[in-house]
DNA sequence: TAGGTGTAGTTCGAATTCGAACCAAAGGGA
DNA sequence: TCCCTTTGGTTCGAATTCGAACTACACCTA
């Protein structure tokens, strides 16, 4: 209990770096995607997930487990998304308890409309900032970082 | 406007290891520091920034834009520390429209007790899993995300 | 020194998020 | 076939966040 591991000066200036850019990177994301299409940054990785997927629907738990929210995260934002039109729900044919999330044509729609303006958000400000090299480690970091992360559930 | 450059496999790859990962790290810090101390991270690292600047006070302005939150935000959280005794509150000698946030004797304790809990976390779900080269990459990315972020404000 | 513009923080209302508690259906023995 | 545990989603309440509007002070200029 005695000998806590700071993290030295190079270490410190990874994690302050890293927090400063994801903060304001998430927040210039919604910042445009409210002006531009009216959506939350959560809203439209949902669209995005559900027109990834096939048939454009999924359940709403693996749903949930791809754009990382709560389980009551979710169902307040489907909620949302369903009240504009751009998703409707269905419940699942193999398990009654089940809930679909499915993409509508107006969701895909507004998708595809709103992309391209998000696109270029991220690109100007994270991916064209990259050397190829650079872009490879990040993608092997957080790789890392995210099986780290799900395989040890500390409660969840 | 016709030409969108999408992210290519690789491109698309980085992004969504990034969200997925950082989400989680969040989460997770949360949940750890919620736990342990009672403190959101938003809390933390106030109180962390505090430590650091001299006298233990900040300019409420310097703060917000340390931590990266809006000034409604920032008010907010230094009422919730102001509170719990770890922050007091006193106007700025050299202006009078200007307040210092002043971390106390009992938000540097409560600091001590917290940090290693957390600095743990962030060790074993971050910085330990990365090798010099990548922690050295990630930090110059970060910083250039950062500056392209602050240089180019939209709105804000 | 009076007026106008800009800056520092706070207040207010709306939206979002989470976890805990809850309900319903599935699945697996005895 | 009848519990009993597990799983899938929703509901509810509390906390947090943001932006817009507002107040008060500072600074510059005529």
């Amino acid at each position: 209990m005695t000998g806590t591991r700071w993290l030295d000066e190079h270490e410190m200036a990874a994690w302050t770096a890293y927090l400063a850019a994801s903060h304001l990177l998430e927040r210039r994301i919604e910042e445009q995607l409210k002006a531009e299409a009216g959506l939350t940054h959560a809203q439209y990785e949902i669209l995005a997930r559900l027109s990834a997927a096939p048939g454009g629907r999924l359940r709403m738990t693996e749903l949930a487990h791809g754009v990382v929210a709560s389980k009551s995260g979710l169902t307040y934002q489907v909620g949302r998304l369903e009240a504009m039109g751009l998703v409707t729900r269905e419940t699942c044919p193999s398990d009654e308890r089940g809930v679909l999330a499915v993409l509508t044509g107006a969701g895909a729609a507004c998708l595809e409309r709103t992309a391209p303006g998000h696109v270029a958000v991220v690109r100007t400000l994270l991916i064209d900032l990259l050397e190829p090299r650079e872009l490879e480690t990040m993608t092997r970091v957080m790789r890392k970082v995210e099986a780290a992360l799900r395989d040890a559930p500390p409660s969840r």
